[in-house]
DNA sequence: CAAGTTATGTTATATTATAACATAACATTT
DNA sequence: AAATGTTATGTTATAATATAACATAACTTG
């Protein structure tokens, strides 16, 4: 596992802080060019604006705030760049409530593992050994081949247990 | 096939075929009584619908199904039943492709697990306690009460492997 | 620079799901 | 059984999410 991701199933993956997105660009930036594929102006801008958010955010959500940007953007305009960031591992898309968030460790392969709280919002993605290993021994008792798995859990989350109301 | 429930982490649950859908409904039936649910015609009606696809099935589809018998139907008849459904844990929704299917195994409380082959749209629900226990360890790693959980992984079933072009 | 490929712009539309409010059916108490 | 409250359904409209299809622009490669 690299030395710069150390996720071994106690590290949660939150969104970088603001000062860290030049840094995952650039590390986009990076992969990309490693693997022969265009990292362009408007790519590189909505995942920008991917990781500004801290929080999973709609496509339409993204959509807007690309046309703040001055540039002309429509619906195709923001998926079609999702999609890509989704192939190359960058953002993930959360199935359960149509959003998208930023990959904080796109270097390696990985399923996405998510804990959303349904009450303040707040999803962290982690690393956890024993579900992945868990899903690929059941693949293989199935003789199945896994592509792509989705793991994602909803309930509430540390701070919103305590009886915290200011949300 | 099944008699009762013998889900213990090797066994798929598959839809049961057609001739045991009446004692589902038999079964669901009793479960909702026992809850002091009431189970209507109507949510009868969807909750064999979705038992008569051997496949997860998108709600646009139920609803013209139940267009067919006649009885009049818009889209908050159907999604109003499967919420009914999905509450007493009788049908499952598949959040990667917005279907639903129905639970083989509705007598006891568990976490969605599928395996859904993108080439034929199988789609598989079992039982692995490796992946419920792994999932429960993490949420207490983060403190996080879970509510539900949802796994589904997709990618090519035995028979999609096998170079087999006539599915 | 010519030709092929990939990305983006643009318009329209498909697909999935819910809001809001009226009516009907059921449940409970009297 | 009537009155009342609650839950379910009917109905119309619309919101939210996503893609099709085709034109143009920008890169890429020979």
């Amino acid at each position: 596992m690299s030395e710069s991701c150390r996720h071994n199933g106690r590290t949660s993956c939150t969104v970088p802080s603001s000062e860290q997105v030049q840094d995952l660009l650039l590390q986009a930036e990076k992969l990309c060019a490693g693997r022969q594929q265009r990292f362009t102006e408007l790519r590189r801008k909505v995942l920008e604006l991917v990781c500004q958010y801290k929080q999973p955010v709609g496509a339409y959500d993204l959509l807007d705030d690309l046309k703040q940007t001055g540039r002309s953007a429509a619906p195709p305009t923001v998926y079609r760049a999702l999609d890509f960031l989704q192939s190359q591992g960058l953002v993930h898309r959360l199935a359960t409530n149509n959003t998208y968030i930023a990959c904080a460790h796109p270097q390696h392969e990985h399923t996405g593992l998510f804990f959303v709280c349904h009450r303040c919002g707040f999803t962290q993605e982690v690393h956890t050994d024993e579900i992945v290993q868990a899903v690929r021994q059941q693949a293989v008792t199935l003789d199945f081949t896994v592509e792509k798995a989705a793991v994602e859990v909803s309930g509430t989350c540390h701070d919103c247990q305590s009886g915290n109301d200011d949300v």
